[in-house]
This record gives C-alpha cells, sequence and structure tokens, in this order.
DNA sequence: CTTGATCCTCCAGTCGCTGGAGAATGTACG
DNA sequence: CGTACATTCTCCAGCGACTGGAGGATCAAG
C-alpha cells in the first residue's frame, strides 16, 4: 500500500504542486485523505487521474471539458458518444485557431516582406498598422 | 475644433468604452484632457492612436510590442529596424503557434477518427487521454 | 538536536480585457 | 423649469489556468 505525498505524484504526474493543488481546488482531483499532520496522501489512482488531466491539458482542452471527460471515464459502460462529442468539438476549435493564425501569419508576412529597411515613416510595418486598409484581408 | 466624448471615440474607432479606458491605465493611451466636468475630451490623433492599437491587436500583437510600436511610430525620422524586429518576432510567434496546433490537429483527429462509438471502456478517445503512449508524436 | 527539505494555507499576480455598482453629470422633451 | 433618460465617472471583481511568494508547521537525515 505505497502512499504517496504530493511530491512523489508531482514527479510521476509531471504536474507542479501549486497546480495539483489548483486542481483539487477547481475539483478536477477529489480531496485526498491526509495524514494526522495534515499532509495529502495519494494512490496509484490519483496517479493515474492526474496524468489523464495533464495529457488532456497537453492536447487544449479545456478545464471544463476535462471534468465532463473524468466523469465519463469514471463510468466504462456508458456509450462514448458524449467522449467523442467533445474531442469533435476541441477537433473544431483547434481548426478555427488554426485558420486564423493563418490568416495573421499572412499578413504579418505581407508587412515584413514589403518593409525596404528605411525611415519608420515609410515603414510598411507602421504603415498597416496604422490603417486596415493595407490589409490583404477584409477580416482577420 | 471637434473633440470627442469616450462614447463618440468608442464608436469611431470600435473599442469599447471600457477597454479605452483600460488602455490609458495601463499607459497605451495618453490621458487625454478634461472637461470641466472631469470627462475625457478626446482629439482625431487619439482617433489615429486607439486605431492603431486595435488593429495590432487584431493582428496579434501583445501590448508590449504595441507600446514599442507607438514610440517608434511616434518618431518618423528614426530608422525602422526595430519595428521590422518586433513584426518578425511576432511572425515567428504565429508560426510556432500553427506548428503546434497542427501537431494537436493531428492528435485529435486520430482519436476521433478511431472511435467506433462503442463502449467508454473501449473508447479510443478515452485510450488515449489516459496514455500519451498512444500518441502518434512523442512530444505536443 | 539541528539543519534543510517538504509540506500546509492564504493571497496576489499574470494577460487583456469586461462588466457591475453607485454616483455625478449631460441632454432632450414638454 | 422640471423631469427623465443617457452618458460618464471611479473603483473593484471576475474570466482561465495557472504560478509563485510569505509565513508557519512538520519530516527525515546526520
Ligand atoms: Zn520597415
Ligand atoms: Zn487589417
Ligand atoms: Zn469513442
Ligand atoms: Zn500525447
Amino acid at each position: 500500500m505505497s502512499t504517496l505525498t504530493i511530491g512523489a505524484l508531482s514527479t510521476q504526474a509531471g504536474v507542479k504542486i501549486p497546480t495539483i493543488r489548483y486542481y483539487e481546488s477547481i475539483g478536477l482531483l477529489r480531496p485526498p485523505s491526509r495524514t494526522d499532520s495534515n499532509r495529502r496522501t495519494y494512490d496509484a489512482a490519483a496517479v493515474r487521474r492526474l496524468r489523464f488531466i495533464r495529457h488532456a491539458r497537453e492536447l487544449g482542452f479545456e478545464v471544463d471539458a476535462i471534468r465532463q471527460l473524468l466523469t465519463l471515464a469514471d463510468d466504462p459502460g456508458q456509450p462514448c458518444e458524449a467522449a467523442d462529442a467533445l474531442a469533435r468539438a476541441h477537433l473544431a476549435d483547434i481548426e478555427s485557431k488554426i485558420r486564423r493564425l493563418q490568416a495573421l501569419r499572412a499578413e504579418v508576412r505581407q508587412m515584413v516582406d514589403q518593409c525596404e529597411q528605411g525611415e519608420v515613416r515609410s515603414c510598411h510595418v507602421i504603415e498597416v498598422l496604422a490603417d486596415h486598409a493595407h490589409c490583404l484581408h477584409e477580416h482577420h
């Protein structure tokens, strides 16, 4: 029955100690048992749960989505529709972020490319920023 | 000499009133003159400056970079090197964000595609989240 | 027994806004 | 001139997802 200190959990899951406490405070991690001197003690299930959370965060899922995914993961008999819907929504979100960034990249690239390394007075970077009419696309 | 109320400035520049006050508080906009009853009064230069700020924000520049860009724009005789460096740095930032998002897209797409709409027990979405070893790439 | 590592709680800061409370003006209409 | 409504003022709290510091308690090793 190996129990872990918060420091050991932190190392095993690759999550900083204040972040672990933060996850507990927002209800992502259940409050663990405590020693007589009030220190948190974790078990192997907590490591799995925290790794799940960290991995989902690395993949860009928001905390609220992770909360729902954890609820589903806790109940393996259910249909996985809801989980897949969350993942698809996240995918759509990523794709829209990519599109936006690609549009920005085009604008900023053009600014940079057209600069002739002269005075600020005639610098294309400053000109474009001062007037959206110089942009390639109507909307950003 | 037409002076503008904060509401008129807000309309002309497309920036909300609390945001204008916020920009003033962080030193992006200079404190404007005031009426006898303490209301802010703006001129045409303020409209240009605020439009510049808003456009730079839309293009993703951070406030700190905008502060530097404004300082440069105020001094048109200087070489534009610094402005271009800021723009290039921003471009590099956008590009790295795009790369990261494309990696995430690949992972999440794979999760979604491999789901067979069964039980949570065997759902690929949940499996991948629980174990990074299922991921396509080592690092996210 | 002392030192240094680890842990506890609480609170403030990050970034770029956004919005609400409560009070003071400004403007328009009758 | 009064009244109603719109606009503005300042101050402060909240978003999301942490991060880190202060100040104090406790643990493990020599
Ligand atoms: Zn230039
Ligand atoms: Zn533009
Ligand atoms: Zn599934
Ligand atoms: Zn992974």
